[in-house]
RNA sequence: GGGCUUGUAGCUUAGUUCGGUAGAGCGACGGACUCUUAAUCCGUAGGCCAAGGGUUCAAAUCCCUUCAGGCCCGCCA
C-alpha cells in the first residue's frame, strides 16, 4: 500500500529535537537488571509460588542504550512519530526492474529494518527490509553530509529502522539498489538481531520470542500469512453459499460438543463456574432451532489435555451448519472448501506434505468404517461373533481390545489400528457407531450407527461432521450415558446440557454440521509437521528464575 | 502417562566416545577501506559450558536429581 509524502525527508530531521521521552531518560543511567538481583526470596508474607511466574529480565544492550543517549544529547529523536514513505521494497523492485547503472531521477522513499551493514569508509552498503522484501541501500559520505554520515556509521545499528529517499539504481555487479540520499532513524532497537546468515534457529526461542522469529525467518513470516489467507478464504467461501458468521460464548456454565477435558474457571460476581468452550456446537445449533439455517463461526476452543506436536491446549476451528442438508451434503461442502482452499494457496490440486504427493482433485474417495477395515485389514467385522473378532484383536496386539463388547466397539478399535494411519490421500470414513457420536442423528437404515463422517488426510483427522441429531428424547438419553460415563471417571465425557435440549424440543429442522481444524490444515499448506509451527505463539511452559540454593 | 534425545559467548556452533580445567565464525568494540552483498583486512573484549549434587588429584565431558525444549508412542481435533 503506498504512502504518500507530505512532508520533506531531510537528515535535518535528525536535529529536529523532540522532548526527551521518560523513558529514554532511564537508558542513560543504563539501568540492567541481571537475573541474579532477582534470585532469593520475596517480600515475607508473599506467596509468588501461585503467581506465574516470568523472566524478569530486560534484554537491553548497554552499547546500544549509550548510543540512544548519544543520539538524544544530539538532538535526535529515536523514536519519532512517523515516516511518510512513497512506495516499498517490491514497489521499487517492480518499477525499477529494468534500471540500468544511471540512477532514476525520481526520488523512492523507503523505511524498514537494517538487516546488514556493510561499512567500507566512506561508502556504506546496507540491506533494508520491510513487509515486501529487502532491498540493498548505497550510502554514501559525499550525499549525506560528513555530521549525518558519521552520526549513521556510529549510532545506528544493524536491527534498527529506518526511513530512507534515494534513487534507485543497478549497481556494477547488476544488484537493484537505492542510492540514499536522506536517511533519517525511525526507531532505535536495543538488543541485538541474531546472526545474519545462520539467523535464529533454535525452536525453543522462535516459540517463546516469535516477534524474533518472524523478523529473521521468511519462512515463519510465509507461513503465517498462509494462515492469514486460509481463514479469509473460508470467510468467503462460506458468505458466498449465504452463511452467517456469528460469535457464541467461550465462557460456557455447560461445556459440550464434543468429548475432551475443558478448562475451569471462576466467575466472581456471579460466584459461579465456568469452563471455556471445547466446541461451539452447541449454541451453533440453538442458532439453526431459532431460525438462522446458514451459520458458521471460527471458534478458538480449548481443550485441557495434552500438548504434543498436533495439539495445542488452544486451537481453531471452523464450524458450520446448514438446515435441510445431510452429511453427504457437508462431506460435499468440506470437500468444495478444502480443495478449493488448495488451489487457491497453492495454486494446484497437489500438496507435497512430509513425503508424501497429497491429490486434492475432486471427488474424494469416501468409504464406511466397516468398509474401509474390510478393505485395509481384511476383516468383515459385522460378519464375525465377539470370540473370533476377540482372536483376531488378541493375535495383533490390538492394544484394550478386551474392553470390547460388541461388534461396533471393535470396529472402532480395529478402523484406529489398522486403517486410520494409513488414510493418506484426502478421504472421507461415514457411518460411525452411535457409541461414541452422542450428537450424530441415528443412520436411516443401519441399526447402531450414526450418519457421521470424519475427514483424514495423511493420518490425521481434519474434519468431522454429522446429519445432527434433532430428536430431543433421543438427544437427552445420549447426554444421560455420556454423563454417567463422566461420573464414572471419564474426564473427557460430555456434561448434560438441558437447555440445549430444550432448545432441541421447541424443534430444530433436519440439519447437517461440520466442523474442520484450521490449524492443522495450515499445516497441510504450509509444509508443517508440527502444529507450534503455526500457532503464532504456542502454549509453553513459562521459563521460571533458577530457584534460589538450597539451603 | 511411557521411551529416546538436546541445552557451551547475543546468534550459529566445535569440544562429550577415550575426564587434564573452553575453540571458531558471525555480531559487538577500536582501526583501515567510496560498487560491496555471509564484504575484506588488523586488533580487543565477551563463556563459573541450563541449575544443583556426586565420583575423581582433576569434570563441559562420567553418575544422580531438577528445570526447559525437541522427536516418537498412547489419548484427543
Amino acid at each position: 500500500m503506498p504512502y504518500f509524502v507530505s512532508v520533506p525527508i531531510s537528515i535535518h530531521a535528525w536535529s529536529q529535537s523532540e522532548r526527551t521521552p521518560a523513558v529514554l531518560l532511564a537508558f542513560r543511567r543504563n539501568v540492567i537488571r541481571q537475573s541474579s538481583a532477582f534470585r532469593g526470596p520475596g517480600p515475607p508474607g508473599s506467596s509468588r509460588a501461585d503467581m506465574t511466574e516470568q523472566n524478569e529480565n530486560v534484554a537491553f544492550d548497554p552499547i546500544r542504550c549509550e548510543k540512544a543517549n548519544t543520539l538524544i544529547q544530539q538532538g535526535v529523536s529515536c523514536y519519532p512519530h512517523g515516516f511518510e514513505r512513497t512506495t516499498t521494497v517490491s514497489g521499487v523492485r517492480e518499477r525499477y526492474e529494468s534500471i540500468g547503472h544511471d540512477p532514476a531521477t525520481e526520488q523512492s522513499a523507503l523505511a524498514g529494518r537494517l538487516y546488514t551493514v556493510r561499512n567500507h569508509g566512506k561508502t556504506v552498503f546496507a540491506d533494508l527490509g520491510d513487509e515486501t522484501g529487502r532491498i540493498q541501500l548505497y550510502i554514501r559520505k559525499n550525499d549525506l553530509g560528513d555530521e549525518a554520515f558519521s552520526r549513521f556509521v556510529e549510532l545506528v545499528d544493524r536491527g534498527d529502522i529506518v526511513g530512507v529517499s534515494g534513487r534507485p539504481f543497478r549497481t556494477r555487479v547488476g544488484e537493484l539498489s537505492l542510492w540514499v540520499d536522506d536517511l533519517c532513524l525511525l526507531c532505535k532497537a536495543l538488543s541485538d538481531l541474531p546472526e545474519k546468515f545462520h539467523g535464529l534457529k533454535d525452536t525453543e526461542k522462535r516459540y517463546r520470542q516469535r516477534y524474533l522469529d518472524l523478523v529473521m525467518n521468511e519462512r515463519a513470516r510465509e507461513t503465517f500469512r498462509v494462515r492469514s489467507r486460509v481463514i479469509s478464504f473460508i470467510r468467503s467461501f462460506l458468505a458466498d453459499r449465504e452463511f452467517l458468521e456469528f460469535e457464541t460464548p467461550t465462557l460456557q456454565p455447560v461445556y459440550g460438543g464434543a468429548n475432551a477435558r475443558p478448562f475451569t474457571t471462576h466467575h466472581h460476581f456471579l460466584d459461579q463456574t465456568l469452563y471455556l468452550r471445547i466446541a461451539p456446537e452447541l449454541y451453533l445449533k440453538r442458532l439453526v432451532v431459532g431460525g438462522f439455517e446458514r451459520v458458521f463461526e471460527i471458534s478458538k476452543n480449548f481443550r485441557n489435555e495434552d500438548i504434543d506436536s498436533s495439539h495445542n491446549p488452544e486451537f481453531t476451528m471452523v464450524e458450520a451448519y446448514e438446515a435441510y442438508r445431510d452429511y453427504h451434503q457437508m462431506m460435499d461442502l468440506t470437500e468444495g472448501l478444502i480443495s478449493g482452499l488448495v488451489e487457491q494457496i497453492a495454486g494446484t490440486t497437489t500438496l507435497e506434505y512430509d513425503g508424501q504427493t497429497l491429490d486434492f482433485s475432486r471427488p474424494w474417495r469416501r468409504m464406511t468404517m466397516a468398509d474401509a477395515v474390510q478393505e485395509y485389514a481384511g476383516i468383515d467385522v459385522l460378519s464375525l461373533d465377539l470370540e473370533e473378532l476377540g482372536r483376531i484383536a488378541a493375535e495383533h496386539r490390538v492394544p484394550d481390545w478386551s474392553a470390547a463388547k460388541n461388534q461396533r466397539e471393535f470396529l472402532v478399535l480395529f478402523f484406529e489400528f489398522f486403517v486410520e494411519d494409513r488414510l493418506v490421500q484426502p478421504t472421507f470414513i461415514h457411518d460411525f457407531p452411535v457409541e461414541n457420536s452422542p450428537l450424530a442423528k441415528r443412520h436411516r437404515e443401519k441399526e447402531g450407527f450414526t450418519e457421521r463422517f470424519e475427514l483424514f488426510i495423511n493420518g490425521m483427522e481434519l474434519a468431522n461432521g454429522f446429519s445432527e441429531l434433532n430428536d430431543p428424547r433421543d438427544q437427552l438419553e445420549r447426554l444421560l450415558a455420556q454423563d454417567r460415563r463422566r461420573l464414572e471417571g471419564d474426564a473427557e465425557a460430555q456434561m448434560i446440557d438441558y437447555d440445549f435440549v430444550n432448545a432441541l424440543a421447541l424443534g430444530m429442522p433436519p440439519t447437517g454440521g461440520v466442523g474442520i481444524g484450521i490449524d492443522r490444515l495450515v499445516m497441510l499448506l504450509s509444509g508443517h509437521t508440527s502444529i507450534k509451527e503455526v500457532i503464532l505463539f504456542p502454549q509453553m511452559k513459562t521459563a521460571k528464575e533458577p530457584a534460589p540454593d538450597q539451603e
